[in-house]
RNA sequence: GCGCCGUUGGUCCAGUGGUAGGACAUUAGCUUCCCAAGCUAAUAGCCCGGGUUCAAUUCCCGGACGGCGCACCA
């Protein structure tokens, strides 16, 4: 059961790909490299066309704003993110059957520790040395292997020499969250606003698998919705409300036959079943999106991600996925976006992590005063006392003032009452004699409540500064690609013949028309290539092609998904032969159109994919025609 | 990383211890008035390194790459 166990369309795709110039492996010339593909001219073309289409719908008709960040980033960033800790594997052989397994893993399968990962790697020798694991595989000890680090980050040295560490980055999004304080002045420093880039990121897979969805380098295109978690305008749920799609959550998952619910945007949303309502809101949105590049909707679900997978950002994560298995076999669920709530994970690690400021300042409804406790340390008192610590314990009673005021009250009340009866000062921070008492650096210092300026100021505030929380639609624009072929592949029969064919979208189709002379002769060419160009002129993207049979060249079109074809023929140029001569063959007659009427001169014939149906039109009305109908404002039917 | 299998024109395959053949595709010519037609010709290939051998595309070892399984996949 080892060899070809691809299926068919896979296969037949993969081979269509390199054929035809949609992906292929790089550097063939030199062996190739696993994990990297140049996409060829059609794939280029349709990777293009699917970015400006995802781009058209999550950028420009969502109002928001586009951000272009470098691929490689400085090392801080990725502390900052948690990448550094997180990417890092911990992996162990088994020096019998010699499988490779997760360290961090092992030890926490098999004792009661919990995050083993964080004990780094030579704790995590120690305890399988003293628990004496053993291989999961066949069982043989693993104690005194060594523990491999393996980072999924390519590293990199930014300028010469090799003190300034950079990596690639994992993912697009950190390029958006650390512009965050610039970001937000963009847009006016109100809440919400969306931030999309589309990019390549990088991740040094251990093993890259299935062509082109599992690879080393990939195009992300990602959304980081910043919003008030409280307060602000939800989305236009009513705009998605009535997309269908298969709903997987975590509760059909975990049932014996759970099946995905087939249920609309806003029933998934008021059953709760998808609570934050922008969640719901791009998994319809996002839904339309691959519908309308081409995937097939039956062969499509969101997944709820279950609490074991979860990202160490996330607190609610839906996947879109797609099934790319072939028919009759068991489906093969691809991962092509994820939508998760990250919460406030990013952009609190980037206040904490860098000297900018990653928050938002709001607004109240109406300005409110309130208490507020202060201290005013009186350093001249505090200086002499505690010496280098001095500011340290200011700091200290600022914070305890804010936290505790309470204590500064009994503190106060205390040192009132000890002329008279000297009574027992109360546990906690007041300390004897009307003091407070705090902790710097695990040592206490007393503080007469006196000199710590103790007192209570009614200030106004109009807003708070808060940190944004994050939605993020992300997905990967390869495995969409991908996915679209595979969902668009077709073989039929033609006059006996077969065909294979794309049925991509037009709005996406590498190339909109093709534009062919029926013969190379008698000035046919001539004016097929006035018409290409007057084509091209309109922005169409057309392939002119005069080589071989009529025939071949709408094959070779058919292969790359081209939507329609237009041919020049003798009508066009006023040429149209006697009814008695030249009439087509009997299987010609058949496709040839309008054939009860005479062809009338100045027209062409456009010629649809999918069906092979032919129509003619005016030579004249072949540009805007053609855009409509790639555009999706006319069809192809009712023309 | 581990295991099994594989790698021959652009693509898909056949084959051999004495450096290879087909099909499709491509190009040119003839033919052809709408769906991969026909005829003629041309272009183009044994994954890389080492070993055995007089001689290796073929046998052996190693590597790269691919498919599948295991592991991994923020």
């Amino acid at each position: 059961m080892s060899e070809d166990n691809e299926t068919g369309t896979s296969a037949d795709l993969t081979e269509l790909a390199k054929r035809r110039g949609f992906f292929t492996q790089s550097a063939g010339a030199y062996g190739g490299v696993s994990g990297f593909y140049t996409f060829g001219p059609q794939g280029a073309s349709l990777k293009d066309n699917i970015e400006n289409s995802w781009r058209d719908r999550f950028t420009l008709q969502e109002g928001n704003m586009e951000i272009d960040a470098p691929t490689v980033m400085p090392e801080p960033v990725f502390e900052a993110s948690g990448h550094l800790d997180g990417f890092d594997d911990m992996l162990v052989e088994c020096p019998s059957c010699g499988e490779s397994h997760r360290a961090d893993h092992i030890v926490e399968d098999n004792t009661e520790y919990e995050e083993a990962e964080g004990l780094g790697p030579d704790r995590v020798g120690q305890i399988i040395e003293e628990y004496e694991l053993v291989c999961p595989t066949c069982g043989t000890g693993l104690g005194g292997r060594a523990i491999e680090d393996f980072s999924l980050m390519f590293e990199t040295n930014i300028g010469p020499g090799s003190s300034s560490s950079g990596y690639l980055r994992p993912e697009t999004a950190q390029g958006i969250f650390v512009e965050f304080p610039q970001l937000k002045e963009y847009a006016r420093n109100r809440l919400p606003f969306g931030v999309t880039q589309i990019g390549r990121a990088y991740r040094n897979e251990i093993s890259p698998r299935k062509s082109l969805l599992r690879v080393r380098e990939f195009t992300q295109a990602e959304l980081e919705l910043f919003v008030d978690p409280e307060d602000g305008d939800g989305p236009d749920l009513d705009s998605v409300a009535d997309v269908v799609a298969p709903f997987y959550g975590v509760e059909q998952q975990e049932a014996e036959d759970g099946e995905p619910l087939e249920i609309t945007v806003g029933e998934a949303h008021e059953r709760g079943l998808v609570a934050d309502p922008w969640i719901a809101y791009y998994l319809g949105a996002g839904a339309e999106w691959y519908r309308s590049i081409g995937v097939d909707m039956d062969r499509f679900r969101f997944r709820q991600h279950l609490s074991g997978e979860r990202a160490h950002y996330a607190a609610d994560c839906w996947d879109a996925e797609a099934d790319v298995s072939g028919p009759g076999v068991e489906p093969d669920w691809i991962e092509l976006a994820g939508f998760a709530y990250r919460s406030d994970y990013d952009l609190s690690k980037h206040d904490e992590y860098s000297d900018e400021d990653y928050t938002v300042f709001r607004q109240y409804d109406e300005p409110v005063t309130v208490e507020r406790p202060t201290v005013d340390p009186d350093m001249s008192a505090l200086g002499p006392a505690f010496g280098g610590a001095a500011g340290d314990v200011a700091d200290a009673l600022a914070e305890l003032a804010a936290e505790d005021p309470e204590a500064f009250r009994e503190a106060r009340s205390a040192s009132d009452r000890s002329s008279g009866d000297g009574e027992k000062p109360r546990d906690g921070d007041a300390g004897e004699d009307g003091s407070v008492v705090v902790d710097v650096d695990g040592e206490s210092y007393e503080v007469p409540v006196e000199q710590t300026g103790f007192a209570v100021e009614e200030v106004t505030e109009s807003g708070e500064h808060i940190v944004p929380h994050v939605v993020e639609p992300s997905l990967g624009i390869d495995r969409a690609l991908y996915t679209v072929l595979d969902h668009c592949y077709r073989e039929d029969e033609v006059d006996g013949e077969e065909r294979t064919f794309l049925e991509l979208p037009a709005e996406v189709a590498p190339t909109t028309v093709g534009v062919f002379p029926l013969m190379d002769r008698d000035g046919l060419s001539e004016r097929a290539q006035e018409v290409a160009a007057d084509l091209r002129e309109q922005g169409l993207s057309v392939a002119y092609d005069d080589s071989g049979a009529i025939g071949r060249r709408y094959r070779r079109q058919d292969e790359v998904g081209t939507p329609f074809c237009v041919t020049v023929d003798y009508a066009t140029i006023g040429e149209a032969e006697d009814d008695s001569e030249g009439e087509p063959s009997e299987a010609q007659s058949a496709s040839e159109p309008s054939s009860g009427e005479q062809p009338r001169e100045g027209t062409v014939t456009v010629r649809e994919r999918d069906t092979t149906a032919q129509k003619r039109i005016a030579t004249e009305d072949l540009p805007e025609t053609l855009v409509a109908l790639r555009d999706g404002d006319a069809a192809f039917s009712e023309m």
